[in-house]
DNA sequence: ATTAGCACTCAAGAGAAGAGAGTGCTAACA
DNA sequence: TGTTAGCACTCTCTTCTCTTGAGTGCTAAT
């Protein structure tokens, strides 16, 4: 059985009711509904073949049809248009990214909880580890007598503060020269690469201010591990609890529960990402708990690696809308990443 | 009518069980649970008294009773003991408190998170807002040409960053000059304190390096403006999915939108909390939204003013437990601030 | 003052019946 | 040969009734 242009129209027309009620579709509402041209009674035999081909099924022998999770693949894959954000739209999120000298982490939970706002749906930032990133300067500052702080800027301009115990006796012009020596020995290194070997380098150079440096490579090392796991910003996530599938609490909970445990969603998505936006609905996740959710989401270039950014909805999801917004947020993100 | 001994009894029986199982209590299963030396006929009449002092109410005519809210209240007032931690709990406590040189947010997190796991309610903990603490020093660091970063530091150890914009010919040693001056004018003010006289004093006070000086006040008061407000940090809100008496959805919604909605907490909250444990049952709460559920909370000296800290569950509540977690936790935080 | 006994009440659950939406099939039609 | 009208049939959902059982309140006996 081949797709022609009418069982496309009937499969989109079916798709854009179902996506608006989540109640199954019959042939006679399909037909008023879209001002068809021709009669229920084709359109149900339209629909039988449809469901042959496995992109509509039926809850039960006497009940409409709804899109299978293959009907909706179909759909995403050739005939979804992507939505593009509102003019309005546009401007909030141009707002919200500010100008660049926002902390990074307040212009990301913004953003979540744009995403979530306009599509209804949960969203998810990750922010690379920022381990991966560039290290730019380092600098050591007397706080109180037998305390100094420590400060760690990154090539993105990410800034990282540690407090240590140094000797009472150690003084504001020993901290700069140790400073000093820090930033020649690891000037545009990878963050992430620093680790073992070169702090050894910097032990042993450096046997004078032993305290000092051993008091900072420890805090450097503790900023590492720290830093060196990605962040996952959620937001919107009651946003699901308005989905009329979701009335049943052990569902709920399941799912909720998926976004509560951050460190899943990690699992959920794919290891390598690209900056295509990336459609995964029902069954295609993996994760178990996820099967019964769709995911859109798109990865960024962020901190020398990649982010990612991504929605999460019911598989009777608005693919054209929620494609459009992570697209139109990916590329603003970006922009702003360059800036800094 | 008066409160004997044998009523008391019968009330307590009556509260543990229905916080227990949720479901209305009979005279005979209360006889037999608690094993009472007086028969299910004379519980009854002593419930039937309860009832009429307002402290049980039945649902319909041929159910068992449960606690009204003034019930519950009595309990609390008259008859409950706090729950202190087990000896487990209170040692993952001490560990997650760490040594003081972590960042006092991530400390919160895991506070919150360990509040909500040992009780089982959702927690939440409020830091009061920087502004309010002392100000104790201030540096500038070039970062790039054209780009500096400015730190502050507060009495509590609070550390904030932030970016700015220098003409490129602003040398190193004049940022530290800079700062020098800043420090001289502001040490041991109260941050909030510093606003507007001051800034004007400062900034004629050094016309000489003026570009600098504005940026560097703008920040100033660009953070001051982030961190004048309270922070909130809520945790664990999935746990009252668990909860029988929310099984109905629309409730679960009005529930989980009050911990979305971070400002409500404050609404919710009394202005004025001493450091005694609170304890707000359902229709003693202002807010409309809050009158179905209970707060536990009290607070703790923080950053010069202070913060908050509690549980909210269903009336139904472990009140011992609650009260006991809450008081060990803050016990436990204020030990850690005075480190600082 | 306490208790046993018994009639009464009410919610919750199990069927049964009816309504309604929608299908599949057949036969007629262009 | 593709399309359509007509009609019997299916299955869910709602409503109603009936039954069951836990629990009470009252009365009379201890």
């Amino acid at each position: 059985m081949t797709m022609d242009e009418r069982k496309k129209l009937i499969l989109e027309s079916i798709i854009k009711d179902y996506v608006e009620t989540a109640e199954p579709v019959g042939s006679r509402a399909v037909v008023k509904k879209h001002n068809l041209k021709i009669s229920a009674a084709t359109v149900r035999n339209e629909m039988s073949d449809l469901e042959e081909m496995g992109f509509l099924e039926q809850p039960h022998t006497s009940s409409g049809r709804i899109p299978s999770e293959l009907g909706f693949r179909y759909y995403v894959d050739c005939m979804m248009e992507k939505e593009s954000l509102s003019h309005n739209e546009s401007e909030v999120l141009q707002n919200l990214l500010g100008d660049g000298k926002q902390e990074w982490s307040t212009v990301v939970e913004r953003v979540g909880h744009f995403l979530s706002q306009v599509t209804n749906y949960a969203s998810f930032i990750i922010i690379p580890p920022f381990g991966l990133s560039e290290f730019r300067y380092l600098q050591l500052l007397p706080l109180e007598p037998g305390k100094a702080v420590m400060f760690l800027v990154s090539d993105m301009g990410m800034i990282l503060h540690n407090k240590i115990d140094i000797p009472e006796s150690v003084k504001e012009e020993d901290l700069r020269s140790i400073s000093q020596i820090f930033n020649q020995i690891l000037r545009k290194r990878r963050i992430g690469d620093v680790r073992r070997s070169e702090m050894q380098e910097l032990r042993d150079t450096l046997k004078r201010r032993r305290r000092v440096i051993d008091q900072a490579l420890e805090a450097i090392e503790h900023m590492l591990e720290n830093s060196g796991e990605e962040r996952v910003v959620i937001s919107g996530a009651l946003n699901i609890l308005n989905e009329p599938e979701f009335k049943d609490l052990e569902r709920i909970k399941r799912i909720l529960s998926i976004l509560e445990e951050e460190s899943l969603l990690r699992h959920v998505l794919p290891d390598y990402i690209g900056d295509e936006v990336d459609i995964r609905i029902g069954k295609e996740n993996q994760e178990e708990r996820m099967k019964e959710m769709s995911l859109v989401f798109t990865g960024y270039k962020g901190f020398g690696d990649m982010g990612k950014i991504g929605l999460m909805g019911p598989v009777r999801m608005e693919y054209g809308k929620a494609a459009g917004a992570i697209e139109s947020v990916r590329r603003a993100v970006e922009e702003l990443l360059k800036r800094f």
